[in-house]
DNA sequence: CTTTATATGTTTCCTACCGTACATACAGGC
DNA sequence: GCCTGTATGTACGGTAGGAAACATATAAAG
């Protein structure tokens, strides 16, 4: 698996024009993101940004009374910590690892100086761009599409930053992403498999016909997946 | 009213440093900024970015079956248009006037020559970050929290981007903005009027008791003030 | 192979909001 | 001052999802 350590791997990474992508390299730090760990928390001060390349981090918002929101999900295609080059060094979220993996880190000093150089830096901000409308659009779908519908989207947004076809993950925990109670998703699940678009046991979810999920999503789905295709193209046909 | 002609209202383009401002004021123009006009659509390439100065101006999402959702307000204390310094040039999202009023706009090609230069950017950036937290809230508050306090919430944050204490505004709209039903708005308006906190006749709505609408809104409110209060502190005790 | 923790399944009641259908009442134009 | 369009008020049944309580089943550890 000589693979799991190239940091090229991420899709920002990837896109560094060879100059940057040299001096970045020797900065880089490999590192090990098993599940439930926490990134950065709430308000704290990030000491660095994070590329993952086959872990998924939840950006997540954790309310006064312990519930929480997933706002966005960062896979191979970005990066965690945009604050740190936006300028504000902290941000009201937390995020926390959904899908164990690896990753690569740089640290806020090294960051800042890169980003005085301007074609990183327009990378990072169509990056962010495309963030936002992921952002955007959690917050329209949790206001107008059923549980069900957003499964399917949190499913697919999940599966595209992963190699394979299966999850790792709890219902419990989808739930807790997602905002709803656990049993909401125990029943959406039911549904989906007895569809026969998914197939699970205790904690893997295997998706069957992708294509099916797509038709059972809300809209929230294409509109983010396009809006990423359309600001981030990748390099190469991979 | 001398005061609605000065651009410096926008406390972006008041936070400039002198030298680029200089640049910045010849290009500058004043436009009046009507009740419903859209200053860019969905997905279309933008011509220009503005800075609201009286004027409230909603990004909404509307779906395919023509239901909508405000994902962030701006005010004078921002900009629209952030795609196109953030290098995507459109958006899935829709800009409307929400409160008439006035504004200054810059064209999308002057705007792009000022910024390569790092100063102005760096206070975009920093803007832009607190416009994505007010969209994550948006998304956590949809999920979780009552109409109720949505509207408690979404007043108090009309009125920090208005002078007064008056918005001028019908319960329809705010539905509209909310992605909820009208009838849901007035009885939600009723309980804040027979509780003394407001008070409205056809399409006015005069806020009698601030801090009583704080108690009453979500926690949702206080941590996007926080946001923009740290990422964009006042230049001068205003 | 058995135990045990934990993941999943199911049920009951409850509430907030939606969809719909109207009734009322005010503001501005004539 | 009256008319009329539009804003606001009210009421009804329907439904998705929440809260809580519990039943079942399976992976993984011993």
């Amino acid at each position: 698996m000589a693979l799991t350590l190239d940091p090229r791997q991420n899709q920002l990474l990837a896109a560094l024009p060879d100059a940057e992508w040299l001096r970045w390299l020797p900065q880089l730090e490999a590192v090990d993101l098993p599940l439930g760990q926490v990134l950065y928390e709430s308000g704290a001060i990030m000491s660095h940004v994070y590329f993952p390349t086959t872990a998924i981090v939840s950006l997540l918002y954790v309310m006064e009374n312990g519930a929480s929101a997933e706002i966005a999900v960062v896979g191979f295609e970005g990066v965690v910590g945009i604050s740190l080059f936006m300028g504000g060094g902290s941000t009201p979220s937390r995020a926390v690892v959904q899908s164990a993996g690896r990753g690569y880190r740089l640290s806020a000093q090294a960051m800042r100086q890169e980003f005085t150089l301007a074609p990183v830096l327009h990378l990072m901000l169509r990056y962010t761009q495309a963030l936002i409308t992921q952002m955007a659009q959690t917050a329209v779908c949790n206001r107008h599409h059923s549980l069900d519908q957003q499964l399917c989207r949190w499913l697919l947004l999940s599966l595209d930053r992963l190699s394979g076809s299966e999850l790792v993950m709890t219902q419990e925990l989808i739930a807790n992403m997602l905002g709803v109670r656990r049993e909401g998703v125990t029943e959406g699940a039911l549904k989906l498999q007895q569809a026969g678009l998914i197939r699970y046991t205790r904690g893997h979810i295997t998706v069957l016909d992708r294509a099916g999920l797509e038709r059972r999503s809300c809209e929230c789905y294409a509109v983010v997946k396009k809006e990423y295709d359309r600001l981030l193209p990748a390099k190469t046909a991979a």
